[in-house]
RNA sequence: ACUGCAAGUUCUGCUAUCGCCGUGUGCUUAUGGCGCAAGGAGGAAAGUCCGGACAGUACAGAGCAACGUACCACCUAACGGAUGGGCAUGCGUUUCGCGUGCAGACAGUGCCACAGAAAAUAACCGUCACGCGUUUCGCGUGAUAAGGGUGAAAACGUGAGGUAAGAGCUCACGGGUAGGUAUGGCAACAUAUGUAUCGGGUAAACCUUACGUACUGAAAUGCCAAAUAGGUGAAUGAUUGAGGGCGGCUCGCCCGAUAUUCACGGGUAGGCAGAUAAAGAUGGAUAGCGAUGUUCAUCGUAGAUAAAUGAUAGCGAUUCCGAAGAAAUUCGGGAGAUACAGAAUCCGGCUUAUGGACUUGCAGUUUUU
RNA sequence: GCCUUUGUGGCUCAGUGGUAGAGCACUUCCUUGGUAAGGAAGAGAUCGUGGGUUCAAUUCCCACCAAAGGCU
């Protein structure tokens, strides 16, 4: 664990039931383009504090193109862009999973996405502390 | 050289940084972690329209039903696909090329609006003969199917003979249909000859004939199996006993919730197999007109599961805009591997979507020899 | 990944081969002092797209496009 922007299969949000859970119980918030879902869960001893999941809907993107590249843009700058949430939540001994909702209906560039997408991750950071205090 | 048409091949390369997924291998604190190596999306991966492999279920055989296919031969694991041929038809630059189509309406049942006399064993008007009467004409009986403004379609066509009037009624020429014979061809069929016959269309209406097809799909199917709850059996403890049964009551008898431990079986989350070496690809030889077959050599080719194959920067094929120039080209700026599009058990086809680059063939135009 | 159904005026739906209709909505007129209701008249559809069968297709066949639903 020591490569700080790696993604790989342990730190995804994948099994089902987990994912059944935090749609269910979760709370959620929404922030142009995404809608985002969370839930904290303390008093519990996991290898990794963060787990991400990203989700395109089939509605509004019909061809599989579309949705791998959306998918692959949003999991790019997550990767860049996580290390300062993950450090704080281990520092609250803490584990969040986090889904995003890809809305809009254009399949917009990176350039563009990636100011949008860390608003979100600070946002999220904020609320994390929040329930902490 | 350019343009058009057809066929075929091919399309994210190199460097740096940060990452993802299998495989192999080494180290290690070993269901994990780290390092190294070699790999990691298409011609349609798409639509899910056909056909198979594979798996489970069903099944003596045969028939019915249902569904599919339909000129002939051949290829194939198989096909509704491909190849070669036949016939019909449309277009063109017409001894040829390109495209499209293909069982049966002489087995039976149905349907054919409007118009029209009539839409299928035709008879309203008409024509002709005979009889009667009120004799410029009408009525009745019979014959006939030449003519009749319709319609998508009108009862083989034209001419002649024939007749009371007419009619394939007869003849000549032509056309259709079904058998026969001869020749060529494996066959479909073609050519020639002669016989019989001539009352529409529709089978992507029911149907007939021939042939074929069991049903369900990898979320199939097989295996392992935590926690919790509950089932079965045994043991221990308690000696308490809710509740139920022996048709109503009492006694009596029987079952028995609840605690702990062990065992067994079902089975959820989850995991493993299925699952990636294949009716494989490339090249040569050979058989065949061809699809394709046989044989030899070489290669070893994604395997995820909320779903990998990416992001950023630079170079670069190409391309767009502006300026200079007769042109080649040069300079500046922009886009930059782009169109259509992303494996999900695997193959063979079909259909649909698509921007370039290259090769080959054919045709046309211009220039030079 | 697999399967099924549906596309008809602005909206909701009929229409089993013969030139497409109903209700609501829309326009004009009548009625009323005015509005609503009521009455009369009218307009509005290449029947999702493209081929085929047929004399003729919304209907039958094939391909494509779009929408909706189901299977864990």
């Amino acid at each position: 664990m020591t490569k700080p922007f790696s993604l790989s299969k342990s730190e995804r949000l994948k099994s089902k039931k987990d994912i059944d859970t935090l749609f269910l119980s979760g709370k959620a918030f929404f922030v142009f383009p995404f809608k985002v879902f969370y839930r904290l869960i303390e008093n519990e001893v996991v290898t990794e504090p963060l787990l991400f999941g990203i989700t395109v809907p089939k509605k509004i993107f019909r061809r599989a193109v579309d949705r791998n590249s959306i998918k692959r843009k949003v999991r790019e700058i997550y990767r860049v862009n996580k290390p300062e949430l993950k450090k704080s939540l281990s520092e609250q001994h803490k584990t969040l999973h986090l889904m995003l909702v890809y809305v809009d209906k254009t399949n917009m560039p990176s350039k563009e996405m990636e100011p949008l997408l860390i608003n979100v991750l600070k946002k999220v950071q904020l609320k994390c502390t929040e329930t902490f205090i």
